[in-house]
DNA sequence: TTCGAAGTTGACCATCCGGTCAGTTCGGGG
DNA sequence: CCCCGAACTGACCGGATGGTCAACTTCGAA
């Protein structure tokens, strides 16, 4: 378990914090140990992570592993964040002027990629969020809140054109997530279901033509084609 | 962490094993430790979870408890294994006799109404997937494996009709698993963004609508109404 | 009423794990 | 070559936690 309390989180090193951010020596140490510690905790959770094996994976001994970082909980803080932030960042953007269909398309192949090439911090994500949100339940409610009520807008902008099916935008996001994300986070179940030899080849293959389809028709963006829309 | 390890599971009282199944006097209790487990798993995850802490919450001492489920592994297994059950058996039938249209409404207005009534089961579910299934991959290797090939059928014989667009079977439950499940899954998520003062009145309302329409949209079940349907 | 099994309890134990620390090595500027 | 702080290390500690156990109570059948 994780709770809320003591909010910031120190990305320069621990106790020292004297030198420039960046150059300094044991600074790919901290980058090799974010990424073992991102491995471990997706795999394990929080509280199933042993900091131990972190420090294993990422080739150096506990002791060490804790001077960069203090605690296992100021760790797990600050990969949780960088994780957000990856995720914050390919929400990408959603250009109005874009033809809504195409534009969307690319947005859900984006996603879909991002699950494709870092599924272990889409499932550590998912984890974060099941489990309440507990640490970033903050930056959900500020930026990525207001990122949906941006973008929300266009595709109202879009539905008042009649180029868009009627979906409360929110709920139109809610789905192209959970879509796109079901392909990291569930990759057991398909994986069981399917008995896919080659997951990345066949499965995300086939989401990426089928899927991204259906949630563009699903969406009502199809109407271009047909000439459905009235503008 | 937990592995799959040590295949079978004790429903009935861990050591004496003697008495018919369920009327036993101390029959209540492992319900009632059940019900407590589930909540207290589903909110920590199998690590997080302390025995003591379910026992607390089921209302009987911690020696207690172990003394019908021997292990704190015993009793996940239990517990993750009747979520699983429960979600099987609300997976229901999808005739194919109905209209598509009206099956898959139902079919997805189900599995909604499913991660409303039950979102704890729906978390443990997804925590056991994410963390690779473990316990319950053989389960899915099965089972699930089979439904989903049978149900399957029915999907293709709809599309040869063209009463459905041609989409992955295996991808269209995927995907209609995913966004019933992403709001008991991620409701966290969900309340950051939207807000929502109740969240079952509010949100299920609105995906019950919204989202149910775009699904049925997206797998091109619509067309009966236009009549594109060639048969 | 009696008796054995089922059920209940809290004290107790062994282990594990996050975190500390004193001491050593490294590395680069003077 | 020296020096000083950053980097590193392994031994160690204390608290937490899953699981055991011996004693005790309750239950139900004979």
């Amino acid at each position: 378990m994780i709770d809320a309390s003591a909010q910031l989180a120190t990305p320069t090193p621990a106790k020292p914090a004297s030198l420039r951010p960046s150059r300094s020596i044991g600074w790919r140490q901290r980058e090799r140990i974010i990424r073992a510690a991102t491995g471990v905790f997706s795999r394990k959770g929080y509280d199933g992570a042993r900091v131990e094996e972190i420090a294993r994976e990422a080739g150096l001994p506990k002791g060490n592993l804790l001077y960069y970082f203090g605690t296992k909980k100021d760790l797990y803080r600050v990969v949780i964040e960088q994780v957000l932030s990856l995720w914050l960042q390919a929400l990408g953007d959603i250009a109005v002027d874009d033809s809504p269909e195409e534009a969307i398309r690319q947005y859900v192949n984006r996603k879909l990629s991002l699950s494709r090439d870092y599924p272990e911090a889409s499932r550590l994500f998912a984890m974060e969020v099941i489990s309440g949100a507990p640490v970033i339940a903050t930056h959900l409610r500020n930026q990525l809140r207001l990122w949906v009520e941006e973008k929300g807008q266009v595709f109202r902008r879009w539905q008042s054109e009649g180029r868009m099916a009627r979906i409360d935008p929110a709920h139109a996001f809610f789905m192209i997530w959970a879509v796109t994300q079901t392909y990291a986070d569930f990759q057991a179940q398909i994986e069981a279901v399917t008995a896919a030899k080659d997951y990345d080849e066949e499965i995300y293959r086939t989401a990426a033509c089928d899927v991204v389809d259906a949630l563009v028709r699903g969406l009502g963006l199809v109407a271009d084609i047909q000439g459905v829309n009235d503008e």
